[in-house]
DNA sequence: GATTGATGAAATGTCAGACATTTAATAAGC
DNA sequence: GCTTATTAAATGTCTGACATTTCATCAATC
């Protein structure tokens, strides 16, 4: 893989490191490819050897390249990414391409996880936690529907989930919430095609949400879990087939 | 705070940004407090500014400093700090005194967390897993008990833990255990004193082992969630009041 | 002929100094 | 008193040189 296959770039270390990352995350290198070398890449997108540096170290604390003085800089396997870095999770926002085997497992994470966090957010859900859920539901059903509001029901969507992990009132759940943001988003862009599936999403967020507003952890676990057999059914995903290959 | 107090370094970058991680960490400085400048840094302890810029930007992107141009560098809330970052977790691994608030959040996490993951852990484990999981228990029964041998057999415990999170088999919830793992190093430190309560937690460890092994998911989630009570016990913890200040 | 050692090229890592930019405080001017 | 220059102080950036690590090549020696 060379470098005339990337966009340009706008300036700014940051850019750069997310441009790179993003063409390791949709797959543009294998693992064990040996990557562009500073001076190349400072050479391509016309800037100085200290931003490519600082590019390269975000990407290498990310685990997505493996620098050694004097070979050079691998990609690493997906296994070792720091799918949890925050870095990560913003380099993957607005990512539609992501590479399906690391949807499915963010998904079978959430489908394992997300139940236990209603329950949580159940308990411990205080009333301003509440009163955001009812914002973000109701967001959802006033832009339901109507085409040309489709991103803002998007983004209640995500804030709806979003604010389920805050209200567990812990603050690695609480990361957890902000880390899986952009998945989740990628998530919900995919599926939401026609009018029923979307009814049917809509009500099984509402009994979520009823079930959090009554404390009731039981229900809300079981409601969460509905909601994404709902998702499950629209990824295409076979819910018994979640764990990744032995 | 001033940076006298800290112990000396031994040259690196990143032995200079764990060093000050740590003074982090364990609350030497105060949300919103200044942090030293650059120059002060680097003279202080013999460092080009080159080094020092490493370190705080690894400080920077964990979410425990942030910096400014022009202003300064401050001190950031634990709230903001990215627990999940891996740089965390190796700064974490070894520190006996972290801040009680944060053993509690993370403590609560695992209380939460742990009985799901060895439900997963019952359902998709494979022989190789199940054969690790045997080997760290024995490990257990072997070394305990033993004053001398107490270092090994913290070591089998923590393998023991983190073999149920790799068993899942899900590329998240395997990081999950590896960011865990300083942090179960400090609990099960802090834990453990007398005979009694080392054969009792043996003995709840040994159930969970079993349920897995049967592949038995609601006994693997009881188990753990008994080996966790043990934990709560030993820590003082008291199981009801996990959730954070509301 | 195989092993060892010396040499050199090529990559990343480090340093030092100058300069740019941002921020905030202070002084000047109306 | 308010607005606007000026200045100081911090972080950010650039550049060129040098250091270090790694690997390949080739030669020497046994």
């Amino acid at each position: 893989m060379t470098l005339d296959a990337l966009p340009a770039h706008q300036g700014g270390a940051e850019n750069l490191a997310r441009l790179l990352a993003r063409a390791l995350l949709t797959g543009h290198w294998q693992p064990g490819d040996v990557f562009p070398k500073e001076l190349d890449i400072g050479q391509h997108f016309s800037v100085s050897r200290n931003q490519v540096r600082n590019a390269l170290a975000s990407l290498s604390a990310a685990g997505l390249l493996e620098r050694t003085a004097g070979r050079g800089t691998q990609v690493r396997a997906m296994s070792e990414w720091h799918l949890l870095d925050p870095l990560m999770s913003e380099w993957m926002t607005g990512l539609m391409n992501l590479d399906p085997q690391l949807v499915r497992a963010i998904y079978a994470f959430r489908f394992s996880a997300e139940p236990l966090v209603a329950g949580l957010a159940a308990q411990a859900a205080s009333a301003d936690d509440i009163a955001r859920l009812e914002t973000a539901f109701e967001g959802m059903q006033r832009t339901a529907g109507q085409p040309e509001a489709r991103h803002q029901h998007i983004e209640h969507d995500v804030a709806f989930h979003d604010v389920i992990y805050q209200a567990t009132h812990n603050l690695v759940w609480r990361q957890m919430g902000h880390l899986l943001r952009p998945s989740i988003m990628a998530l919900v862009h995919r599926s939401q095609h026609d009018i029923k599936t979307l009814d049917d999403s809509l009500a099984r967020h509402g009994h979520v949400l009823k079930a959090i507003q009554a404390g009731d952890v039981a229900a809300a676990e079981a409601a969460a879990r509905e909601v994404l057999r709902r998702t499950a059914i629209d990824l295409g995903i076979v819910p018994d087939t979640l764990s990744d290959g032995r």
